[in-house]
DNA sequence: ACAAATAGGACTATTTTAGTCTTATATTAT
DNA sequence: ATAATATAAGACTAAAATAGTCCTATTTGT
């Protein structure tokens, strides 16, 4: 079973995209579809969703698009999640809540907290610059790559 | 998001609800689905995916039921977790793996497999035996309350 | 005016998860 | 032996969650 969904990732692939942009024109879905591999109303959509996040920037007409809202070290994978699938959470059904009568508070959902909580400090650390700068690494590497077939 | 499902959920309290017999004769599946609010049909095939697990034996015919396979303190969260719903994974969908084409390693996923190692830890150390003493104490509490009532 | 964008509601399809039905088999007590 | 009480397990159905599409409106630059 996968914590982070499919539409999540889309949605990560885009900001990354839009994080290796930081600081230009905005970039239109239609770029982002493309260079992301995503059905351009899928990404419609994720980047709605992504604005009311408040996480991008949209500017409409012509020339239009999307940019980052923060630096790219300013955003965490924790606040993509958010934005896309919703806090991710471990408890609820666990011996706990309106799944089990026989109690109200629960010994293991304490634990489960505690476990959650390290989980989103371990997701608010990863930022997306880190993500764009590896993307920026390795594309470099293919542009070598390209480079010494060429010659 | 909910990272355990509600089928984890009955089959943990399927196995807590053995691990406060346990020692005893075997708990038969409609005593279980009883008394901890499952249905029937569904607690046979969650105690069948248990004992696949190895985690109970089963009795067959009449007088027969599932005793757990280990003592209660030898039985984690994260084995229960893994019998009925299977590994939990962050990654997969994570700029990574099939998902994305450009990378095949990937920064966030070696982050990632460290959280997840953490996780596993975590809900490893989390044994049947707890959650059978704490339903225990509630229930202690719970005679308490209705004795005060009685008087 | 036109083309290129986003905005967003409504809808459909797909996938996953939960739950049921049915039949077979094993064990015990009478 | 037979009846009653169990588990075993495959096949199937239903429900819920997720992903994806379609359509129309609106905004903006040329």
């Amino acid at each position: 079973m996968d914590v982070l969904r499919r539409n999540t990732d889309y949605a990560l692939r885009a900001m990354v995209n839009l994080a290796s942009h930081y600081g230009n024109e905005p970039i239109s879905t239609r770029t982002i579809a493309t260079e992301e591999d995503i059905s351009y109303q899928l990404a419609c959509k994720l980047m709605q969703r992504l604005q009311k996040a408040k996480l991008v920037t949209s500017c409409m007409g012509a020339n239009g698009g999307f940019t980052l809202n923060k630096e790219p070290s300013k955003i965490s994978l924790l606040e993509v999640i958010d934005a896309i699938q919703g806090s991710i959470s471990l408890n609820r059904c666990l011996l706990g809540l309106n799944a089990c009568k026989k109690q109200k508070n629960c010994a293991v959902r304490a634990k489960l907290v505690g476990l959650q909580d390290y989980i989103s400090a371990y997701l608010s650390d990863i930022k997306l610059d880190e993500l764009a700068n590896y993307r920026g690494r390795k594309s470099k590497k293919n542009a070598k790559t390209l480079k010494r077939k060429q010659k």
